[in-house]
DNA sequence: GTGCTTGCAAACGTTTTGCAGACTC
DNA sequence: GAGTCTGCAAAACGTTTGCAAGCAC
C-alpha cells in the first residue's frame, strides 16, 4: 500500500510548491487552507470551489482542478472515487479506504487494517501492490441488506 | 459477496425478458449475443455497439445503453469500473474482481476466493456486505513498482 | 522581465434524456 | 390497438484544454 506526503501545515506545503518552483497565489492558498478545513472530510472539485469562493469569487472551477493536479503531483493531496458521480479529495495524510453502499449512498470509513490480508494475496499471488484508497469498496450497508431480504 | 441470475443461453435471457414484460427486439438480441460472444471479456458499450451494427447498422448507442440498463434491472448483466475511462459491460455470470495498475493500465481477473478475508471482516466490523466486482482495485503491478525504485 | 498561473470559454468523453415514429405482442 | 422500444438530437455530467492577460518572483 502507498503512503502519501504528510503536510503538518498550510505552510509546509506552499514552501514545497515553492521549492519545486511554483508560485504562492491566493487561490493556491486558500485552496490549501480549504482542504485543511475539510481534514477528514470528503470534498468534491465543487465543494473547495465554493469555500475558496467564499474568500475570493473569482477563482475559477477549473483553476480548482489544475491547483488540486499540481498538488497530487506533489503528492500532498489525493482523489478518491467514491462511486458514479464526482472524485473527493483530501490531504494525503488523511486518505483511508472506504466502503459505499449501492442502495442508499452511506459511506463507512475503513482503516488499512482491514486490507492486510488482501494486500498480502495479491501480492503473492499476482506480484500486484494495492492502492485500497483509490477507489472505494462497493457493497451493501447493514440495513439494505437486511431490507432487500 | 453478491451473485448475478444466472443465464444460460441467449434464449434465457429473451424469455426472462419476455416474462417481465419487455419484448423481442433485433437490437436486444444482436447485444445479448454480443455480451455471450465476449463472454469473459470486459466490453465496453462502444464496444458491444460496434459489435450490434455490424449486424444492424442503425442500432444506436443510446439503445444499447438503455439496454444494458434493463438487462441489468434484470439481474443478467453488471457493470464494472476498471479505473477512469468508460464501464465495461459482462453477463453477471461472468462477474469476478479486478487489480488494475495506475502506471501501465494492466489488468488482473482475481478470483472472489481473495476477498474473502476482507469480506468477512467488513460484515464483522461494519455489518457491511462487499460487492468486489463493481469497483477494480487500483494499485501497482509488479513490473511497475520495480520501475518505480 | 521571465515564465508560471489565472479566468474564461469552449471542448472533451461518457452517459442520459425528450420526443415522435415504429415495432412487438 | 396498447404499450414498449427505437433513432435521433440534444443535454447532462464531471473534467480538461487553448488562449491571452495577469501576477509572483
Amino acid at each position: 500500500m502507498s503512503t502519501g506526503v504528510t503536510a503538518e501545515s498550510v505552510e509546509d506545503i506552499l514552501t514545497l510548491l515553492r521549492q519545486e518552483g511554483g508560485r504562492v497565489t491566493t487561490s493556491r492558498r486558500l485552496l490549501i487552507e480549504a482542504l485543511f478545513d475539510a481534514a477528514a472530510g470528503h470534498s468534491t472539485a465543487e465543494d473547495l470551489a465554493a469555500e475558496v469562493q467564499a474568500r475570493a469569487p473569482d477563482v475559477h472551477l477549473s483553476t480548482i482542478y489544475r491547483n488540486l493536479e499540481e498538488l497530487e503531483r506533489l503528492g500532498v493531496v489525493t482523489h478518491t472515487h467514491l462511486g458514479h458521480g464526482p472524485a473527493t479529495y483530501q490531504l494525503a495524510s488523511f486518505a483511508h479506504a472506504h466502503f459505499i453502499c449501492e442502495v442508499c449512498g452511506s459511506r463507512f470509513d475503513a482503516p488499512d487494517e482491514l486490507f492486510r490480508g488482501l494486500a498480502r494475496l495479491a501480492r503473492q499471488r499476482l506480484g500486484f501492490t494495492i492502492d485500497p484508497h483509490h477507489f472505494a469498496i462497493l457493497g451493501h450497508c447493514h440495513d439494505c441488506e437486511l431490507r432487500a431480504r
